[in-house]
DNA sequence: TCAACGATAATTGTTAACAATGATTCGTCT
DNA sequence: AGACGAATCATTGTTAACAATTATCGTTGA
């Protein structure tokens, strides 16, 4: 049960480029892949038995989403965002995903209510064994399905490239090994939604984010990088 | 004065591509390129004197962006969102765009104030000239900037995208030849923003997407297209 | 008249070879 | 040793030809 399910439509791309881009989003999201990794065409258009005029395109793709940069006649790099876009893609976050709360399209169904809660259950399996890479990625279809539950198509997309996004900058600023999403906060995040309270799931998710902003530090970069054909098996 | 200044930054793209993107969507904005127009590769290399490679990559990049769909085998056109996508682009919108005037993530620049200013009365001289084209460049371009000065680049670059949509949608459902954009609206919410009294602006914000909205007929499709040669030129 | 069919034309999709650019290595000279 | 420079290598960028698919048009036959 529980399907990957991060699968957005991936308008423009034939289905074996979008198996591409999808497992270059999961390696990223789940910081795999680090900031500044080289992606050279060849090697991606083998491990994944393609072509390279296939890789080249997704990734154009994935430069459009901001989580991969061509450099012209240097190659592809996974993006690493400076200070000043770091803040921005959080402040983007907050408002949207605070608004989301404050002001649902749609109301929430028995279904996703249901989804929610076993998405949470497996963050806190994920936590109970210490399975970091686990812990984001259901941390961040924690944040998606919300998004899906209460806004609708258009917004989760837009939440799901800046959940990317975050996964990077968190990669590149974060203090220590901070407490990756403080592991009550989903819990009464999904507790005020439940009960409707939207004022109080609004409060609740500006200082959620808020935190994870707070434990972020923008004075020294970080170093990154390692070997492809390993990362990216799936 | 006052460049187009629509140009966002073009990840991915050269120069040459980002050419050719901003003037499809150009056409697309002002309603030139109606939904479902065909758009041919090899035509658009000629008109832009390109190569069908560059066109290709442009078509994707739009193809991400929602605004041109790419049928396999059959070619790249101009999106025709159906009934539900739009009303999600809408709220969408309304999401986002009430969520910055609530919540300005940076004090508007005088700079920017002035910026306004000027796209407001570019505005009344289109409305006076009864150059509908020109009133539909200004008017996205105000809410573009309004994007700019109190969100920030990610902000912005979304809502731009959004506002293309929304061209799209309302080329395609607007009632009759609907007042687009009630004139003083814009007017009263620049006020309101000068005035720094965010909950009027974003009350005011809401009113005026949800007539934008309610100017819509979800019940019948319209008819498209025309030629090309003549639409893109520039 | 209209439907089905087939041939032709137009368009998109793919590949492979080549060109251009940037990185690396190695050798030389001060 | 270290800096400079040339040659080599690796990688990306571009093109043109070809393959595959879909649209168009005219013909045939009920």
């Amino acid at each position: 049960m529980l399907g990957s399910g991060v699968t957005l439509q991936e308008e423009g791309l034939v289905p074996e480029e979008s198996v591409v881009a999808q497992a270059l989003r999961d390696a990223i999201l789940e910081r795999r892949l680090g900031p500044g990794s080289r992606l050279p065409e060849e090697q991606l258009a083998e491990i994944f038995a393609s072509s390279r005029g296939r890789i080249r395109r997704v990734l154009l793709a994935l430069a459009r989403e901001r989580i991969v940069v061509i450099q012209p006649s240097r190659g592809a790099f996974v993006a690493s965002p400076d200070a000043v876009e770091a803040r921005e893609v959080l402040a983007a976050r907050r408002m949207i995903e605070v608004g989301v709360m404050e002001r649902p399209c749609q109301p929430l169904t028995e279904e996703k209510r249901e989804l929610l809660q076993q998405v949470i259950e497996e963050e806190h399996r994920a936590h109970a064994a210490h399975d970091s890479v686990a812990m984001i990625r259901w941390s961040g279809r924690f944040h998606l399905e919300l998004a899906r539950g209460l806004g609708n198509t258009v917004i989760a997309d837009i939440i799901s490239e800046l959940i990317l996004r975050t996964s990077l900058i968190i990669a590149i600023y974060e203090r220590q090994q901070a407490t990756c999403c403080l592991k009550a906060d989903h819990d009464l995040l999904l507790a005020a939604v439940n009960a409707r309270t939207w004022p109080e799931a609004a409060r609740l998710m500006s200082r959620h984010l808020l935190e994870i902003e707070q434990n972020l530090d923008f004075s020294a970069p970080a170093p990154p990088t390692m070997s492809l054909g390993l990362i990216l098996r799936r």
